[in-house]
DNA sequence: AATTCCTGTTACAAAATGTTACATATCCTC
DNA sequence: GAGGATATGTAACATTTTGTAACAGGAATT
């Protein structure tokens, strides 16, 4: 909060400041520093004085239980922001897997232009928007996958990053242990082992040293991985729990309404 | 997108829209709607053209996997607000736990008013950081904890929610069923009922009904499901991975900055 | 008040995952 | 490039969780 100003950033505060800034503009004033693979940018717990964007290189976002259980709840790639959520403090750990290059705001400053800036405001909430499908995404995941549906999903997951189509073969590389992809889906590092094992015997994936990865058959792999199709419309599924009816709600429209309240009629 | 205006709304639009609108203001010029249980207020996939205030009542919100299983990712009480990450579809089903009231307001209007709020925008961005930290807290939940801890986790949580004092017995009513228990922490109806009864067993919770909690001890059920400390400023957890080095970062003076590059160099 | 249905509970067998132990591969330093 | 340290892979065994099934209890209806 006790900021001095810097000249760079000063010229966002003028006319400007209406202008659609985005949060790469805002960043790439920003100097570049280094983080070396093992070392953290901020603990959980330290007070959240800056945001960061990453430029190259993976992080582990991770938090710790009291008996020492390490959670990974996510990894960041080149081109995310951490820190836009303004808690008072970090949620969690953020540590290089690779040597990281990275760029930071501070924390308050940034909410200023942000309240200058409708765009830029929007553009944060799109990254935390994001941010919570993924979250949402992956509660599914580790909550209702087998083993070997997680390891294929975050096959698949991180192979899409590289390549969107499903259907060709992708190969990518996966910068992090087995441990800690063990610690993001919720498994043992043996667990996890086997689960690729397996997707290997099946011709799906093959590696080629640690860190290479082949998708073969993309598209299978995401039917085995039990990937949720929702989101494309005109996909039907079938279901067998207390959920079937699932024909469009058709009362939205919006004139002006009456005194009276409605109900929500839709049949069970 | 094609709604008509409506004129108790547009006084928003107009000089006062700058004013200091909370959610709670724009929902309040809303009418009530009502939504049985088991009845829905939208579904997974559907085009996402309103967001909904939660006034009584509980929904659960799910997303149903393409063979069928269920996965609860939250549930809204009131107070809570749905949709605000202005997807383009919802990405989960809102279902009617209890019998709910709610009010509803447009997607784009929201989004209209929020670009000419500032601090509107601020807590719209708010409410889904607080469902980000809850996603991952989750997250840790179903992939760390055991099936007593996430039963231990969830009954605090949700006693906490009535009483914030841990120090002292909590009497709570839990609407939802055990299968939407089972269905959100990850575990079947069967072992949520075996964890109940250890805890009951071991003295720290009692039942009357099947709605109706006791926490004898929520300090002690605290320890007992692992609830992550992290926040407390000055507790320092032990651990045993690759965590250690809890030390504070120091270098986040943020002056003039120099042309060239800075290094973290927090030891590992 | 009795019946019926639904939800919840418990016990035991089965499956999945975690543990332990050890072999092998890769990486990093010298 | 040698050698040690670390990470990974595999297998046998232990534990946890699940699946199946039978039963108990509560609420709603008759």
């Amino acid at each position: 909060m006790a900021y001095s100003a810097s000249p760079i950033i000063d010229h966002f505060a003028g006319p400007i400041g209406q202008a659609r800034l985005s949060l790469e503009d805002v960043f790439a004033t920003r100097v570049s520093e280094f983080c070396h693979a093992g070392h953290s940018i901020f603990w959980e717990g330290d007070v959240a004085s800056d945001t960061f964007r990453v430029s190259e290189g993976v992080l582990r976002l991770y938090r710790i239980l009291p008996d020492g259980r390490r959670a990974i709840t996510g990894f960041a790639f080149p081109g995310d922001v951490l820190g836009l959520a303004f808690h008072d403090r970090y949620f969690y750990t953020a540590e290089a897997v690779t040597t990281v290059r990275l760029r930071r705001f501070p924390h308050g400053r940034l909410q200023a232009l942000a309240a200058d800036c409708p765009h830029l405001h929007y553009e944060i909430l799109q990254v935390i928007a994001n941010e919570l499908g993924a979250a949402q995404e992956q509660m599914v995941l580790l909550g209702q996958k087998s083993a070997e549906e997680r390891v294929a999903s975050f096959l698949l997951m991180n192979g899409l990053r590289v390549a969107k189509d499903r259907s060709a073969p992708i190969v990518f590389d996966l910068p992090m242990t087995r441990l800690d992809m063990a610690d993001y889906l919720g498994l043992t590092i043996e667990t996890v082992c086997r689960a690729v094992t397996k997707l290997r015997q099946a011709g799906l994936v093959s590696l080629e040293g640690r860190h290479k990865v082949f998708l073969h058959k993309p598209d299978e792999l995401a039917r085995f991985a039990g990937q949720d199709d929702s989101g494309c419309p005109g996909m039907i599924k079938v279901t067998h729990q207390a959920s079937w009816p699932r024909h469009a709600m058709a009362n939205l429209n919006d004139e002006l309404e009456p005194a009276a309240s409605r109900t929500c009629d839709h049949s069970h």
